[in-house]
DNA sequence: ACTGCTATCTTGTCAATGGCAAGATCGGTC
DNA sequence: GACCGATCTTGCCATTGACAAGATAGCAGT
């Protein structure tokens, strides 16, 4: 390993995403996640600033991904909320953070575009504004409880199905 | 003001609340709740043994003002729906820990009971456990997204109702 | 090859925090 | 009036986030 990680920024935000997956967003350490990659104490802290930093990045890292996800869905307004639900579980780190403006840096450029994308593909989905809202509301919701623990079963997906299925009855 | 407080687990609870309400649960401590209520830097420890405890007793007031703003609302789901996303936005510093298990003693008796009064409040409004659970969702996504800024408007309720009234198109 | 130049990473340091242990003080009870 | 448990304090420690200053590496231009 030379002086240089060479890939630092990656580890680290990869690294971030599990530990807030498994300790929540309080439980990240910018020390250990420095211990994790090899590098010293201080070395998070020249790529992403401080601990927000990271945390956009991650968030960032989040949105775009859900922009992906939700775009594969096509225009399939049931497909599209089965897809957030699949992401929010799939990347329960990146979701814990993603609409936590107090953990992140919310002007950041990057963060904003991402949140955009992710935004117009949701937008797309529906052709009027409280559809859109709906469908996002129930999928965030039900995601969000779903992490939470509030709402269990054996199966993810075919928990959310019928529950979407309320707000989409005609798919 | 004599050596005992008096009063000091509301005061902290009630402090906590508005804390976490301006900067997040990350953004709270101990130290500083003691100073706000004029006490020594390990009172709070004393009341709630950790910082998840301070938080879950935040939570387990969370719940059981939202059982009683459900049971207020009697059994019509949409005013249940508007009485949910009044009460996330009216106690965001509750509602921000509730369902955040990272932050909690999950296992807290207080917490379990006053969750099972919530979810019981919950429960009754529908006839059928998915319509319980979609009437949960919508609600508490729209609260969610709404506090993270991501749908905004100048009026809570007026920009809920809509999108509430979707999954409960017969009220 | 040599010289800068810049991004990357390190070492050192500081104040603040959470948590623990041991002691002081108060309020009520017998 | 003496005890006793609950409440609160003082003192302490390891960890953390953030900052400053220095070291190293790769790279471009000559």
């Amino acid at each position: 390993m030379s002086y240089h990680h060479g890939d630092l920024r990656r580890a680290m935000t990869a690294a971030a995403a599990t530990a807030v997956a498994e300790r929540g967003p309080a439980g990240l350490s910018l020390r250990e996640l420095a211990r994790l990659a090899g590098v010293s104490h201080a070395a998070p802290a020249h790529h992403f600033g401080d601990k927000a930093g990271v945390l956009t990045a991650v968030a960032t890292e989040g949105f775009t991904l859900l922009a992906e996800a939700l775009g594969q869905a096509g225009d399939d307004l049931l497909a599209a909320g089965v897809a957030y639900v699949r992401f929010a579980v799939g990347h329960p780190g990146h979701f814990a953070v993603m609409f936590d403006r107090s953990l992140l840096h919310a002007d950041d450029a990057d963060l904003r575009a991402a949140e955009q994308a992710a935004s117009a593909a949701l937008a797309d989905l529906a052709p009027d504004a409280d559809g859109a809202r709906a469908a996002w509301s129930v999928a965030h919701g039900f995601a969000s409880l779903w992490l939470s623990g509030a709402i269990e079963g054996p199966d993810v997906v075919a928990a959310a199905e019928p529950v979407l299925r309320r707000l989409v009855p005609d798919a």
